[in-house]
Parts: C-alpha cells; structure tokens; sequence
DNA sequence: TTAGCTTAGTGTCATTTATACACTAAGAAA
DNA sequence: TTTCTTAGTGTATAAATGACACTAAGCTAA
C-alpha cells in the first residue's frame, strides 16, 4: 500500500472472500477511510481487498500477505480463478483520486489475478487492518457499487461458487466445526439462491460421507434440538482434486439433463 | 515479438491449443527458429503459442492476437484458464538466450495468463508463422520438455480439459463438422485416456441431444458404412454457461459417489 | 400442567439413470 | 463366397433422483 515496497506496478491480487453468518452469505470488503483535507471522494468506494504484487513474490503469497495486511485473516486457503486485464479497468474517473494517493505509478495499466476463498465469518476476527482500510462484512444482496471492475470480479466469483458447491464438497468452509444439517441446508439455500427439500438433501449429504454424526446435540434451543455434525476431512483430503456430484434437486441454472 | 511494440513488459498470454487428428490428441506447439550465429542452444525448446500483451490491449485480445501472429489460426474461442505467476518462472537458464534475443528487457519477470482452446486440427492450415517460429502438432504423449513453464501450463490445460469434458460438450469442437459416432467416442478415450463401453456411450451422447444424426453414411470404406452425425450448436448455445451431465462410466479419477 | 409453538427428523413410491454385457449387420477385399 | 473389420443394437439389475407429510422434542406462555 505504502509504494516503498518493491512493487511490480502492472500486476495486483484481489481477494473474494465469502463467509457465513446470521444465515446470510457475506463478502469481505475494505472501506476505504483516507484522510483526505480537500474532499471526501475517495472514500466513495468500497474494494475487495486487493494490492499490487511485490518482484518477488509468487501470486499465491501476494493474495496471502495483501489479505493479511488488509484485514488480518491468517491462514486463509486462497485459490485463484480469474485474471481481468481489461486496460480501462483501472482508468475510471472514479477510482482516479484514490489511485494517486495510494500508487507510485497512478496510471499504469493493473491486471489483477483475482482469489477466491471460504471462511466462517463468525469465527474470525478482523483486525483494523492498514492505516487506510477496514474491513467489513457486506451481505452479498447489499453489495454495492465497488472500485475498478470489483462488482464483475465478485460476481464471477459468485458463479464460480455455485458451480463448485456442487462439485466440491466446499461449503463447510464456511461453517462452524460443529454443524447442525439445518444449518449446512441453510448455506446451501443462500448460496444457491432457492429453496432445498430437507429429506433429499440430508439424504445426499449423508450418503456423500462428508459429514460425520457427533455425539452432541443442541442445548437450550426453544425446539427439538438437532444434532451437531462435523466435515470429513480426511474423505476430503483422499478426494483430491476429484469432482463429486453434490448436485441438488431443481438446480436448472447450472445443471442440465 | 520484435519489441517496438508497445509491449507490457511485465504480462504475457500463453495458449493452449488442442487438436485431434489422426485418431490422436494433439498440441499446438511453436518450435524456435532463431538463427544464431554461435550456437543452437536457444534451439532446444519448443513453447506453447505466447506473447506479451500490448498495452492498449486487452487480454482475450492478445491471446487471440499471439495465436494468429505466431500459427495463422484466426477466429478460435479461447478460453482463460489461469494465470500462472511463479517468479523464476522466467528465469531459468535454459530460458535466457532465447529472452536476450526477444525480449526487449529478458530480465523482468513476466505473469502470464493461459487460454486454451479446441480445434478441428485436420480442418486447419497452420500458417508458417513469424520469422522466428513454425508451429506444429505434437501428440500429447510425445510433448517434450518446453520452455518456462509450459510443461506445468500444458498439464494444467489437460486436467482442466479432461473435467471440463463431462460437464460441457466441448469436444465436437475437436471434430469435423460431420462425424460418427466411433469417431466422438475414439476422442473421448483419447482425452480420457481410458476405454468406453459403446453401448453406454452412444446411449449417453444420443440421449444428450447434442448430436443430430444425419442423412448420410460413410462411403467406400471396407466395413459396414458408419453413419453421420452433426453437433447441436443451437442446444449448445441455450446452455449458455451451465453444466451438462457427460459423465462416462469408470471415472474414478475426477469424479466419485 | 398443559396447550401451543417451533424446528428436527424420518420413509416410501415412481421414475430415471447407471452399468455390465454379446451378438448381428454391412460392406470391402481376397 | 468366405473372411475381415467396424457399426450398430437391447436388456436386466442396481442405484439415484425427486416429490411428498407427518411425528418428535423441547421451550414458552397461558
């Protein structure tokens, strides 16, 4: 963020990051807060947390260092899924302010290789982040307008979830250790967009064998309890990079016979 | 190639091409022709079809750009797949004389963006190219060691190709515009690298719709004449971007129950 | 203490899909 | 006319899918 650091000035990482909490799907984005004299334009923005590469520095810990600095995620598995070059992507009026407080070479041309990763939003702190940021949890039907081209970065994104979620058996990223298959179904109904049937999707869940019974039950709650689950990891781990099928009934849009 | 260009030093695209010809996958590959005076050792390599990008230029552009300069191929879809950003990925000794001679700045370290695509290899004249390169066809098993990173870039583009062809009907755009059926079946295995049971195949890719049979047979060749078919691209365009179920039997390796 | 509220949890049937498997048909060549 | 080669076809079993409605458990409030 700075410009001290050895940056190459053409290529940046931006990070999509998706956790779960109150039942909503969210999106991890930086507010920016540069203490401007003249105006307060620049702050009109919200981004996903993104910077420009160092020389020496592989892609993948480019997204790692720039999350961490950014909002203080640490630990986080990054997987990359698209570049955006367009040249104009980084040449809005709008986002013009903000690039000549904060880069050496304003107008250079930025291709950014932008990550994708789950978290559980509940589980995680964000620390306050650079002098110049905060981050920020934005449920992802109230995101708004974002710098550069964020908005088709995110949205991508997006898409690429709900392909993958019934692909991969990804969604318990964004879960709790503990699970109750309500709430798995829950994610699941948020991250599609459309409703599931509980008796078709506890029976796919179980029988895929990513989910392993615990002993516990709920406690307190004003209604039957329900029963604590927890991912396989190991199931996960022998998979590698296997597709299962984890398609779910009435899925017309990314899936057809 | 020749540098006066207005060249990004720091982003190139590379491409993944294959093709199907004489019952075999086959890859796009440029062989190096530098005519050097004191020795052949830029010689050595063969690299996938890339280039950096111009300024002004966006990155489909480019790669669209570097696959017609470098091969003749013009009007192909090609398909972003990754990017690949490793630092020393351009700074391997094999690598350097072969910079020194084209690149205006062969020190920079350069991200580059893979695409691949499809084509009916038969069906396409591979222009000779610039003056410093021919391209040519190499059956996938007999890819030698290339340039940078093009092995891992090749390797990445196969895995890609042999998932992504259960879930698109992407390979008709290997074939001729009439095919049969053993023809798309022969391809399959090809990409697979595995056998198929015609009855089930045939059954599968029929009941798709994707392939229309037409009126015509094979003629003149020794054996029952096998008779035409023609791939649905009106079908293939409603899909828009969703998945299909072109699951074949027996793929323990990219997809489990 | 009990009636009511809320969410958990369960099973069946009809249909579709997956997989394994072996013979006949057509044409050319010898 | 026999032989060779590839095309083309059907069935039976097992598994997965999708649609659908009631009971169970615990808390709360009357």
């Amino acid at each position: 963020m700075t410009g001290n650091k050895n940056q190459n000035p053409h290529v940046s990482v931006d990070c999509v990051i998706f956790g779960y909490a109150e039942q909503q799907l969210k999106l991890l984005l930086i507010r920016r807060t540069l203490q401007l004299a003249k105006q307060d334009a620049s702050d009109r923005f919200m981004a996903l947390p993104g910077d420009l590469v160092l020389e020496d520095e592989d892609l993948n810990q480019a997204a790692k260092r720039v999350l961490k600095e950014l909002t203080g995620l640490d630990n986080v598995f990054l997987e990359q899924f698209a570049a955006f070059g367009a040249p104009e992507r980084v040449k809005k009026e709008k986002d013009k302010q903000w690039l000549q407080s904060v880069r050496e070479n304003p107008e250079a041309r930025v291709i950014t290789v932008a990550y994708f990763s789950l978290i559980d939003a509940a589980a995680c702190m964000l620390l306050p982040g650079s002098f110049s940021a905060q981050a920020v949890w934005i449920p992802i039907r109230e995101v708004p307008e974002l710098a550069f081209d964020h908005n088709e970065i995110f949205e991508h994104a997006l898409n690429q979830l709900k392909r993958k979620i019934q692909l991969r058996p990804i969604g318990f990223e964004l879960l709790p250790e503990k699970f109750t298959l309500s709430e798995l179904q829950n994610l699941y109904e948020a991250i599609l967009g459309r409703e599931l049937d509980k008796r078709n999707f506890r029976r796919k869940m179980l029988r895929s064998g990513f989910v392993i019974p615990l002993e516990e039950k709920q406690q307190g709650v004003a209604n039957k309890p329900a029963q604590f689950y927890q991912f396989n990891r190991q199931k996960y781990e022998e998979l590698g990079e296997a597709y299962v099928n984890l398609r779910l009934e009435g899925d017309d849009d990314y899936f057809l016979n």
